[in-house]
RNA sequence: GUCCCCAUCGUCUAGUCGGCCUAGGACAUCGCCCUUUCACGGCGGUAACGGGGGUUCGAAUCCCCCUGGGGACGCCA
């Protein structure tokens, strides 16, 4: 079994590509299959090398890998080859019809475009003549119209598929450069490269009549063709780098810090069901669980909006993988969005920190708004009235702040000897436990939103705590507003 | 316009041959519990078979029509 993923270097790698390559990917795994990539690059025009680079970034991040690696640009001589091989069997003519204008292909997508008769009907002494003279021309595949015959898909996912061969027009072989078109290309690859399922969009159903017509042309037998219901926005079109923009980049996603896999997990879950319920899944669970069957038919939509561009299921899946990170592999992933966010630190420092927040974050990146008061050396401004307690008012909180400023001088920083100190200096000032800690809560951390108190102070230090209750304590006394 | 495909909670989905579906799970959302804040966790609520015809003792499950949605119709891929 041989499976392939063909990405155009035209645009960086989106959520879209990114799932069709997983499903091949899964699919190879499964069955001990191959995994070939292949880099669709016959649009010259189009084709830059920042494309293709991120499309070769976004799937190394993904971690999967391919077994086989080909670029179409290095095979056009075979694709040619093929093209001519269909014309000189007579299933294909020259058409001189010069390219159409931009408004002209406006107007032919308004009415059906079929072929153009004269041109399909050119002797073949005439059309010899005038390609011998030099006119440029694009060859095209005479699609048989004269019968009633259907063409007949028979997909894994959609089921038997048919269109009459009369409603297919007649489509290009090769540009007037005499380079092969993309059908071309890619039904001549496949066909060299062996290639035995095809897993790809569903926007491709409609191309793949055209597929079957080239491959009976050229005498192959058919592989297996598998389409995927699309991946579509909250505006329920099809995703688009050009028209949603990079929120749909594969990269965004790692930017933001999505773990790999927890990107896999939520892409395939699209589209897919393992059919028992489960929805989080390691890498191996998810190959042992994968098959067509459990490919859906319709549309899969990723939800996304200006102010949040990821989709909640997405973010709660890697939340959950996060949590299931040993600690010694987490506290090394967070340290560059920690440094990405400008604060200063290092593995040892945060494999402390890591304990506290790993199942208060859901990105890799909210390690910068969550335990920021970790790095730095000053806090930053933050509102006096936050210390004062619940039921309590300035009074109460200096006078707890003062009591904490003596425990925590003296006391020893282990969470069991911070938690006995602070309870019994809670009891001794007659205040609840929550009236003591939230003051010092706040003092140290600069919010009342944070990691359990004893850890935290723990992490911080003996130093760092007096200094930031000292500070407190000043800001209670001498309030300036 | 022509052709092709699809149709279960807001979203992702389960629902093998029609009866076990007064439609299950998850995310989101709301409420409660746990609790030093937050988070985690636990419990519970709101929420769906697009409409109409058939077939059948019985349809979310089969057939037809309608409606809705999407895709394709380039010398792009």
């Amino acid at each position: 079994m041989r499976v392939r993923f063909a990405p155009s270097p035209t645009g960086y790698l989106h959520i879209g590509g990114a799932r069709t390559f997983i499903f091949n990917w899964l699919f190879a795994r499964r069955n001990g299959g191959t995994m070939v990539l292949r880099i669709d690059d016959t649009d010259v025009e189009r084709n830059t090398q920042v494309s293709l680079d991120s499309i070769f970034d976004g799937l190394k991040w993904l971690d999967l890998g391919w077994d086989e690696l080909y670029r179409q640009s290095e095979r056009q001589a075979l694709h040619e080859q093929m093209a001519w091989k269909i014309f000189e069997r007579g299933l294909a003519y020259r058409d001189f019809t010069p390219a159409a204008t931009e408004e002209e292909e406006r107007d032919h997508a308004a009415g059906p475009w079929l072929f153009n008769a004269a041109m399909r009907e050119l002797s073949p002494e005439e059309s010899d003549r005038r390609a011998a003279a030099g006119e440029p021309f694009v060859l095209r595949y005479r699609v048989p119209r004269d019968t009633s015959r259907d063409i007949v898909v028979d997909d894994l996912v959609f089921g038997r598929v048919t269109k009459a061969a009369a409603d297919i027009e007649d489509f290009a072989l090769l540009r007037s450069t005499g380079v092969p078109t993309y059908h071309m290309a890619s039904s001549a690859d496949d066909a060299d490269l062996k290639i035995t399922h095809i897993l790809r969009g569903q926007e491709h159903l409609a191309n793949t009549f055209k597929h079957i017509l080239i491959w009976e042309a050229l005498d192959y037998p058919l592989p297996q063709f598998a389409h995927l219901p699309l991946l579509i926005a909250p505006d329920g079109a099809k995703l688009s780098k050009r028209i949603h923009g990079p929120v749909v980049s594969v990269t965004t996603y790692r930017d933001a810090g999505f773990l790999p896999h927890a990107f896999v997990n939520f892409v395939s879950l699209r589209g897919w069901s393992p059919k028992d319920d489960r929805e989080v899944l390691s890498r191996q669970e998810m190959i042992d669980a994968f098959s067509l069957e459990g490919i859906n038919k319709s549309n899969a939509m990723v939800n996304f909006t200006e102010e949040d561009p990821f989709d909640p299921k997405a973010v709660w899946l890697n939340a959950q993988h996060m949590r299931a990170v040993p600690l010694d592999d987490l506290a090394p992933m967070l340290v560059p969005f920690a440094e990405a966010a400008g604060f200063h630190t290092d593995a040892a420092k945060m494999r402390q920190i890591a304990p506290l927040i790993q199942e208060r974050i859901q990105l890799l990146r909210d390690v910068a708004t969550t335990a920021d008061f970790f790095f730095v050396k000053d806090l930053p401004p933050y509102d006096c009235a936050e210390l004062i307690p619940q039921k309590g008012d300035a009074a109460m909180a200096a006078k707890v702040l003062e009591e904490a400023r003596e425990i925590l001088s003296t006391a020893e920083f282990t969470h069991d000897a911070l938690d006995a100190a602070l309870r019994a200096g809670a009891s001794k000032l007659k205040v609840k436990t929550g009236q003591m800690f939230q003051p010092i809560r706040v003092a140290v951390c600069g919010r009342k939103v944070a990691p359990p108190l004893f850890e935290t102070l723990q992490v911080l230090g003996r130093e760092a705590c007096l200094d930031r209750i000292g500070k407190a304590i000043a800001m209670l006394l001498q309030p300036s507003v």
